[in-house]
DNA sequence: ATCAAGTCTGAAACTTGTTCTAGATTAGCG
DNA sequence: CGCTAATCTAGAACAAGTTTCAGACTTGAT
């Protein structure tokens, strides 16, 4: 029994270019899928609605996002690069790059806290897929290493300093979903990226090596 | 329209305390929730099997665990109390604080990667929990953190030891997530042990305070 | 031992993600 | 234009988590 091959439109450098009508569904849906995450979060997105409300049928939905988690965490990588635009005009301030990497990553945390529900719909998304997402997990992922590259104001990071970010992400995602459930305040979620922050003033003094 | 109680009777301080006939159902689901894990991770822990090889009733599973994701959440504590007693037992080796915890870190690793489907089932449920379970996972959060500071040799740490916990513990969730979900290799999630770990270090040198 | 309250069972029903199907539409091409 | 393959639609069907309910069983107190 052949696995027919169940492509993911939605995968960035898509194979084939979508026509203007399918870049106009897919932007549909992903505005759709946002704004019902935006109330009540993981939950409220329901595909029947989502079709619904974009305009299209519920087969064709999932011809562009093979699943819900498909679909949130494209709605992520969108208001990713949103975010990376915003961040771009207005760069962190800061002194020190862990500062600098802080202020910007509580500044992303502050967009967070204005739709706490879109929040919770794209964090549980990111963090309950399973390996039939992996590349557009990857993605969101790149983008967000991106961002903190670029708070650093690294153009080629060291591994130490790869490392750190890795570490730095992984409290990011984690400090954002006990955020959402309710199981630490948006002062522990600063601390926390505060104190992981500082990891990346352990690579800075590399003269000495 | 009142919002019927709904206990959680594994809850654990258990209100009423159960008596050695429920105790037993309680084991038995447990065990088999455990059991189905192992083999299909956490997809194939479904709700009717779980009732069906513990020998209980749906409805009856459901008033022990009120939702898929508060057994498997039971089943992590469980897990996670074993885990705790074996690691007591032989208490990590290492010469500072930070590389006896990122060494006890590995060793539950280790243990993790021997189910890996087990794990998969436990985490992706800790980290897709909402608000409604978020007692249970407290309650798993602190397990790790004892297990953390029980690897520091600590009896009362400091603000800034505990912040190093948390990011630890944050870093340890996330990056089991992406070895979970193919996304790194456990050579990767050691370096990023290993790499948070080496917060602690910058909590040591408080004589100079 | 007996009664009331609480618990357990088996089965059906309901919800929402996902798949499937048959027929209409659209896109690209000669 | 007219054809063919791909795409889209409406709607049914299926799967698994969750809820509900009537009746049988336990438990604890009298």
């Amino acid at each position: 029994m052949p696995v027919e091959a169940k492509v993911d439109i939605s995968a960035r450098p898509a194979s084939p270019p979508l026509t203007e009508r399918q870049e106009a569904r897919r932007r549909r849906i992903l505005h759709a899928s946002a704004q019902l995450a935006s109330r009540g979060g993981f939950d409220a997105v329901q595909m029947r609605e989502v079709a619904e409300s974009s305009q299209v049928a519920l087969g064709t939905l999932y011809r562009y996002f093979p699943s819900k988690v498909h679909l949130l965490v494209a709605t992520m990588q969108d208001q990713l690069e949103h975010m990376h635009g915003t961040l771009r005009k207005k760069p962190p301030a800061g002194e020190t790059a862990s500062e600098r990497v802080a202020e910007t990553l509580m500044r992303a945390f502050r967009a967070l806290q204005r739709e706490p529900h879109l929040a919770d719909a794209m964090v549980r998304a990111l963090t309950f897929a399973d390996r039939s997402v992996s590349p557009e997990v990857d993605q969101v992922s790149r983008q967000t290493t991106a961002i903190i590259l670029d708070a650093m104001g690294l153009t080629d990071p060291t591994p130490a300093q790869l490392s750190a970010v890795r570490v730095i992400e992984h409290t990011w995602h984690s400090a954002l979903i006990t955020w959402l459930s309710g199981r630490a305040s948006i002062a522990q979620v600063k601390i926390d990226i505060e104190t992981v922050c500082r990891l990346i003033d352990l690579t800075e003094p590399d003269e000495k090596k």
